[in-house]
DNA sequence: TTGTAGGCGTTATCAA
DNA sequence: TTGATAACGCCTACAA
């Protein structure tokens, strides 16, 4: 490249980054990148500058639709700014979070940002001290103090909740996710907060614990429809066991809301095109990704101001035909 | 870390790359490891190297289950032969497909899965020319020759329009994905094919172009079901899609076989648990992860027997109760 | 505006 | 087995 021109390394250098060079050289440059196909090693320009343009984004599951609609949401205003994305997955994996958090600090990311599941909070305060920016997406890690954006999932679940109390139901089933999830006991809180402040008895057979997956939605919304009393309402505690309760109710025929009172999770494209319309709990993915990448983007920026910032975003209540009065007394 | 243990950075090198060391060097090093904190640089070891043990995913869309179920099985496989993954996507963005090829290679991975869509031949070209493998995921791009992996789309619709076309169904609607989509022609080609061997007319009103999205599943699905004549059965061509129609066909209540015969596409997982089963078309993800990983390792390791390699992996057809006869004369 | 020279953290070569 | 040293490709004073 230095030979082609007859110039320094210096001046090209100059001039890849912006700098002013004469109009002769300028373009004697431009003619050798494009014969050559130069690109600029990055490693080599990280190694110097210690700055990658690059932020890592570590979540749980590939295949989950929540994170990856944020995981867009956030790459979209980060590549506004010019930085680009890593994204890996842990599918679910102790083992391999350990591994891809450490995978992603080693390909030198500015930032992090990080959906933690069985995360531990020594090895984010590791990467903290190395100056790396991270941010928590949806759950906390006990005993961190990181910045991070949640969901206000006890009132997300609370508002769902209280809607089918209000209208008189006092059997209300709730499908929930797996308890070792944060927000999963956020909203079976919501759930228990409910029936307290409406003085309504817990009864024990009326919570089944899922997996979030479509299957367990499938089946424990089954049960429940073999269940004898059966609930008179479910609550569906996320979006793929959503998919799976209605598939049930659907080969059932059962008919909602007239026998059963159905509230579901996530996902306004397909509550809006399921008959009857389903009454929803909507999480703020666009949101959730906009709030985060633009924090990080300040921690990129070295403004630390309001450190450990926590933000709790609020979902949205949306009114479907998939819920009425109960039909027939407890 | 070199002045810490008073030897030569160079044994420390040794060390970390498994030569051989002294038993009082050794522990050391170790000691001085955990004291500092001491992780290599990946960016100085692959400026040196060449190689960065990290291969670059591209697929079109994060929020596609299509694409990171296969993505999902592809990290597995190239995780256990240490190989770690940077995945992007460009949202079905033209602009972004080039600049995130860039981004990737510019990251000097030793290897790129790209699910192109807008692809252009002479952008892979240039990578194959730095030696940097290149295998296509599910789509070709023309005028490449490149290393691919695709499905065979063409049978996979023929042989569900030959399974109702036997049946006696004449009336047969698709909905067909983008034609700009290589698969959607593929498809949409299976479905001529049959039509021609079994002579049955070409009826423009019974083929409906969507975008691939559950949305326009629905729409056209409900246009189908209002259409004069309806379609006696109807073939969806992808997952998204198959969800709308399923969905729109729940609303209007049409009763599936006897009404309108039905087949979808993908997610075996949703076709078990709908009612009636549905009869699909699944496509392999898992084999085309495999097999992609499999070759890419091949590659990577230096192997360029049979290039350029395509594999056409079979789909499978999936008969469920969502199929019979037309219930009335055309 | 351009060139010189030193250094970023590794690895590799060659002596010791 | 160890150490000194020269790259790897780039950036950045500083000097010309």
């Amino acid at each position: 490249m230095a030979r082609k021109t007859g110039l320094s390394i210096a001046t090209i250098s100059k001039f890849l980054n912006g700098g002013h060079v004469l109009g002769p050289n300028r373009s004697a440059i431009e003619d050798a990148i494009q014969e050559l196909g130069y690109r600029v090693n990055e490693a080599a320009r990280g190694l110097k500058t210690n700055r990658t343009l690059t932020v890592g984004v570590l979540i749980p599951r590939l295949e989950n639709i929540f994170c990856t609609s944020i995981v867009a949401h956030v790459e979209n205003i980060l590549n506004q700014s010019g930085y680009g994305t890593i994204i890996c997955d842990y599918q679910e994996n102790p083992k391999l979070e350990r591994e891809k958090l450490e995978f992603l600090v080693n390909k030198n990311v500015d930032a992090l940002l990080y959906m933690p599941l069985y995360g531990e909070a020594s090895a984010v305060e590791a990467i903290l001290k190395q100056e790396i920016p991270v941010i928590l997406l949806d759950r906390p890690i006990a005993g961190l103090s990181c910045d991070m954006v949640l969901v206000d999932n006890l009132n997300a679940s609370y508002r769902a909740i209280e809607e089918l109390v209000v209208r008189g139901h006092r059997q209300i089933g709730v499908i929930s996710g797996p308890t070792s999830i944060f927000t999963a006991q956020e909203r079976f809180k919501g759930y228990r907060r409910v029936l307290e402040d409406y003085a309504v008895e817990f009864d024990e057979s009326l919570v089944k614990y899922g997996d979030y997956q479509i299957d367990s939605g499938f089946r424990l919304m089954t049960e429940f429809l073999h269940q004898n009393p059966r609930p008179t309402a479910v609550f569906v505690s996320n979006y793929e066991m959503t998919l799976g309760a209605v598939m049930a109710i659907n080969e059932a025929q059962v008919k909602v809301p007239t026998e059963l009172s159905l509230i579901g999770f996530d996902n306004l494209q397909m509550a809006k095109v399921v008959k009857p319309t389903l009454a929803i709990v909507v999480q703020p993915m666009e949101l959730i990704g906009e709030t985060s990448a633009t924090l990080l983007l300040k921690r990129l920026r070295g403004d630390r101001e309001g450190f450990p910032a926590m933000f709790r975003l609020k979902t949205e209540f949306l009114h479907g035909d998939s819920i009425t009065g109960p039909s027939r007394t407890p």
